[in-house]
DNA sequence: CAGTGGTCTAGACCACACC
DNA sequence: GTGTGGTCTAGACCACTGT
């Protein structure tokens, strides 16, 4: 029951797809196979059936059965070639490094970060601001500081600007949730960012807050976030402690 | 002829698909209207017509134009929404996050970029470059170093490992081309890669080779590149001036 | 050659948003 | 209601791969 072949008949064999569901019958299958590909029950390199021989197994016509496996490409699960067909590609496991990123920290170690509100109030944009947003220079803006910590220990000082318009949660509510979150209560309905990653020295009073020595090597990342609209909703400057946080990448093809 | 509905109409009256060509007619329709929108002619915020009444101006069927519909969807360039319609988003920026290699980054901003082979010789392999390609320690790996610069000015050290039987290309091309484009022109066809990127300060010889002084603070970059079959046929460990370079990454929702 | 994925068609029904 | 996009079907032909 370990080769390729039988292992893949039984993940199909056990399964069925639910017409009653709300949920897409092609999102169904891809989420099985999915499952059954990060829990290795399909291995690294074992080809899949062709298509309308697994669509005739699950009871969907073979348009179905492509949307799903369409699916699986999009995600790097499998790789295919006509005229060859479809291989399991596992996706990699990542190796910690020293530096862990605030990703792992989470998850290892289940602790969940804290925030500390440093300032939240309306002020009027400056001439760099304004220009980032996308404003007139003077109109009204929500000014944010926050430091995020992890097990104790500050990681990153996070300064945020908003247009003054777009912002109608409670202030207090920063502490206890993420950003990005309040935005989607709000309504905002976000549609494509850009990062900037840069390094620099720490000056003496970041340095006190992050708790790192004058002049220690620090990450920044700065944010134009852009709702669907096309207007910039956010423009982040984050400063992190680069001895305690990295950033992880994913990318595919 | 320029509100949105008659600019609309004269872009998909002048345009038709040709059945004769190799290119899938989806494509062909999804092309055109992504150059419409980047060229302006069809505006932010644009209601383009439902898809059946495209479909049959182009002469396609409803899934063709689908197709070519999700193409947009997943370029970031239109919004659609289930009784509404489907809107024009103008990008703001045009590149979708991709594997690039510095080398293509710096020629594509129109930076010349030079390359100095500093190292270039095949050894066995150390624990920690076997444990990252997933060799056995003392396999034969190729070890690179390069400097590369912009405008007369360093901007990287990059060191790459890469396991001893993929490397098919001449030593020489490294310098006039990046390493990505010469792993695939040797046949490797790449799948994904995980990038950490983080930040410390320069040593004194890091300081000398990159022109900064020692203790500035430097931009760092780990990555693993795994090929199709699953194998990771490189892992790179970059070095960057960071008052000349910073990392720009762009996400769609 | 036979088998694979890639493309395309012409219908159909549904869920959702607005009037 | 009416109109939109979202999903699904049952076929068809083609291009590519390996034998």
């Amino acid at each position: 029951m370990s080769d390729p072949t039988s292992a893949q008949q039984s993940v199909l064999e056990s399964f069925s797809v639910d017409r009653g569901s709300p949920i897409p019958l092609w999102f169904q299958v891809a989420e099985h196979l999915e499952h059954a590909i990060v829990s290795h029950v399909l291995p690294q390199g074992a080809y899949l059936d062709n298509e309308i021989a697994m669509a005739e197994r699950l009871g969907v016509s073979r348009p179905t059965m492509r949307r799903a496996m369409e699916q699986l490409v999009d995600r790097g699960l499998v790789v295919r070639r006509r005229g060859i067909g479809t291989r399991v590609v596992q996706p990699k496991v990542r190796r910690p490094l020293e530096l862990t990123s605030l990703y792992d920290d989470l998850s290892s170690g289940g602790q969940a970060p804290t925030t500390e509100l440093l300032r939240c109030e309306r002020v009027p944009a400056g001439p760099e601001v304004a220009a980032r947003l996308g404003l007139d220079e003077g109109t009204e803006v929500v000014h944010l500081e926050r430091l995020r910590s992890a097990r104790g220990e500050p990681i990153a000082r996070m300064t945020n600007h908003l247009p003054g318009d777009v912002v109608t949660f409670a202030e207090t509510d920063l502490v206890g949730a993420g950003l990005y979150e309040l935005l989607r209560r709000s309504g905002v309905r976000l549609h494509s960012a850009v990062q900037t990653l840069g390094a620099r020295a720490a000056t003496a009073a970041e340095g006190r807050l992050l708790g790192e020595p004058k002049g220690a090597a620090l990450l920044t990342m700065e944010r134009e976030t852009t709702d669907e609209q096309g207007r910039v909703v956010e423009y982040a400057s984050h400063l992190y402690a680069a001895s305690r946080y990295s950033f992880e990448i994913h990318l595919v093809t």
